[in-house]
DNA sequence: AGTATTAAATTAGTTCCTAAGATACTTACG
DNA sequence: CGTAAGTATCTTAGGAACTAATTTAATACT
């Protein structure tokens, strides 16, 4: 990335890194409660809204693969997909070239599916960046594609070792 | 806030806040899956882990504040602490003043519990910190606080209407 | 004191997940 | 080819965890 080091204030510095790592903590939880939140609000589960957003990640999966993603058995996603079909949020196609193979669609965009139901954080979000600097912005996306990079590290480790 | 506006460059600037918003689903899925790994290693359900989190964050509760802080039912809290308990990651304690009600402690720190189970994350964390001015790390921490206080409101605001 | 209220636990029933096996299809080998 | 082995999903049985409603226990009201 070509960053320079910033040895200056360590005191400073280091209640800083200690107030992102616990105000994350509390994002995290948050965004965990609110997630189930809009879950029940469109009428699914929890886990079926954690694989449509593996889904808009990821586009079109197997089920397999699915179930390889999210850490699930192939049985769950067989479920949950049928979940996801019923509330019209996702589809099943035959893989042409290996028609053992199920190709899951996500249906609709995100917007679609959840209408303004985020609306509330998505008001903030702009807010906050609008009384911003582009700079800023681009600090921001930083930090967040290094912590999201990250993180299937930490779930491939953990899921990895029966240990 | 006494932040000015930034009204150059509109389309640049609508483009970075795509991509904030982008990332941010991203990380708050990757998030969920990770957070269900560390249960799994813990030896405890997501939700339990989600309780721990709320815990550490807002204090020892009664149990009826923490089945209206989760969402959850009386019912199921009473199986969650039971959980907890047997994990010795909480503990039940009375309330002198009014024995009806049961308060519940988290026992040890967060990272008595999880050990260095969190340190791929942690680890870029840190990096990402020393990579970047001080200026940078409040501006994450400005943002952090930003979306943190939102998602309490869309998180009620959700729960409230029946319709 | 006696009724109403509040807090948590219990119970019965439902949903969702896992583990194991069945089914359907594909690939490899003699 | 044709059969065996492998792969992908679905099915089934059983268990864990949640909800709704009830019960038990403690407190507040008058």
């Amino acid at each position: 990335m070509g960053h320079t080091e910033h040895p200056v204030s360590r005191p400073r510095r280091q209640e800083l890194t200690r107030s992102i790592y616990r105000e994350a903590r509390t994002v995290a939880t948050r965004q965990a409660l609110a997630d189930q939140a809009v879950a029940a609000r469109l009428g699914i589960g929890g886990t079926d809204l954690l694989c449509l957003g593996v889904l808009d990640h990821a586009g079109p999966l197997t089920a397999g693969r699915l179930a390889e993603l999210t850490g699930l058995t192939t049985g769950a996603v067989t479920g949950i997909v049928d979940r996801l079909e019923q509330a019209g949020f996702a589809r099943r196609a035959k893989d042409p070239t290996d028609r053992r193979k199920v190709i899951i669609h996500p249906e609709k965009t995100q917007r679609e599916r959840t209408g303004a139901l985020y609306s509330p954080v998505l008001d903030a979000l702009d807010a906050w960046c609008r009384a911003h600097s582009e700079e800023e912005l681009d600090t921001v996306l930083s930090y967040l594609r290094s912590f999201g990079e990250a993180l299937p590290r930490l779930t491939a480790q953990l899921r990895k070792r029966p240990d």
